[in-house]
DNA sequence: CGCGCGATTGATTCGGCTCAATAACTGTGG
DNA sequence: CCACAGTTATTGAGCCGAATCAATCGCGCG
């Protein structure tokens, strides 16, 4: 399940790292990340933990990506955000000491690095600035959990779906031939959408059909920014 | 709309503060707020903030209870949660460096002391226990905006209605006749439950009848808790 | 080339919303 | 203390969005 890779990157040569909380911490602070942290290699579509399992440390996203998702009554998972280069995930359920509240899972071939909680709290302790960070980084998350929470409640499916797109182009940005960086089958658009996978593929037809987007397999470019914001709705 | 009262409440005295995220601060850091801090009279239904001004401070609720919510795209009323005695607001947009993202308003007589971002930030600085509260507060916060957002996006009215009841009656406890203590207009519960005001009520009758709950006006109680905790479908 | 899963489309059903009409309740002034 | 006006709660009828169920279709891959 879990492969050490031979070649563990370091933060001081990390190439995510300006991307990252860690991106103003001095060279000491990095080597103590670097002398005590773990990096661990998965394939597309591992899981990197378990709702439910309690954490001792973090993990931060050399290479790849991941969604993070909560299992629904009836099973159906349910995508809560998204993970990439540079970003941290298991630190809501270690800074709260509460059990996961949801699933890490691989969307494509992903280096992680697993930094322990002591590790951490020691660095929390000395550096504020970093402090600072880590609770913007929560505040910021959420903003954003009630905003889709207010989406969810209240937005039609349609709507819901254009505004899924604006935030995949958001996250993952555009290859040079304008298709969002990243591969997701429609049954997880779905869990992100919070709908049947039938309707979201009816949606997206529709999209296609009016010339808002176009698809290729699984990759999606969206043709018409402003008109595919205007149903998604969004006035902030 | 804002009445400043003759006599502010000394945080050295407030019974709410052992409740509070400043439970176990020093009495200097006590004296700190209470130099500094502005006190604020609300009546029912007032406003205490709007969502997306800014804040330049928390407000910490001595008294009284606030829903804190979003208005959604049809004007909708979404409450995303409630703050009561010792309980702070304003917190998540002033650590994020980002506008307020809901708005609350009183739910009755409420008293709240505003704590200005220069006193907050300099004892965070200073004290790593309540920053490392205040980081639990907002990774908790987190986990319980992505639980309901998850029972938006899968669960049935009925079953988010049962759930919503539970959560108050966790939320405000119950009086001595088993009452929850708290008055909420149908068309709030609603607003908690992402759906129309007439579903609410049709279901809150279905649950009369089915004896899971009595109502005497506003009031509600809950009177089988492991039927309602059932039809809730929650399970953790 | 055929197998199998994911994608797509169609038909049908159903939960929940909207609209509309009462009923009950709250506060207000006479 | 009562009558009145304005909410807020309740109930009913009809409609619509979206889920479910059921076939195909099509692509990726051995």
């Amino acid at each position: 399940m879990i492969n050490n890779k031979p070649e563990i990157p370091h933060c001081a040569t990390c190439g995510s790292r300006h991307k990252s909380i860690f991106c103003n911490i001095s060279n000491e602070e990095i080597d103590e990340i670097d002398n005590s942290k773990g990096c661990h290699f998965y394939n597309k579509g591992q899981v990197i933990f378990k709702e439910g399992h309690y954490t001792n440390g973090i993990y931060c996203v050399n290479k790849g990506k991941i969604k993070l998702y909560k299992d629904g009554p009836d099973g159906k998972e349910q995508i809560i955000r998204f993970a990439k280069e540079g970003d941290i995930i298991g630190y809501r359920a270690l800074l709260a000491d509460e059990k996961l509240s949801a699933s890490a899972k691989t969307l494509e071939e992903t280096t992680v690095c697993f930094i322990p909680k002591s590790v951490l709290f020691d660095l929390l302790k000395k550096d504020f600035d970093l402090t600072q960070g880590v609770l913007k980084l929560l505040s910021h998350d959420i903003g954003e959990a009630t905003k889709i929470l207010t989406d969810m409640a209240q937005k039609p499916v349609r709507e819901r779906v254009a505004e899924m797109l604006l935030l995949l182009k958001e996250t993952f940005s555009t290859d040079d031939e304008g298709f969002i960086n990243v591969k997701l089958s429609r049954e997880e658009i779905a869990g992100m959408v919070g709908t049947a996978t039938e309707s979201t593929i009816r949606i997206l037809s529709e999209f296609k059909k009016d010339r808002l987007i176009e698809t290729s397999g699984k990759r999606i470019k969206i043709t018409n920014l402003p008109q595919l914001t205007f149903v998604a709705n969004v006035f902030d």
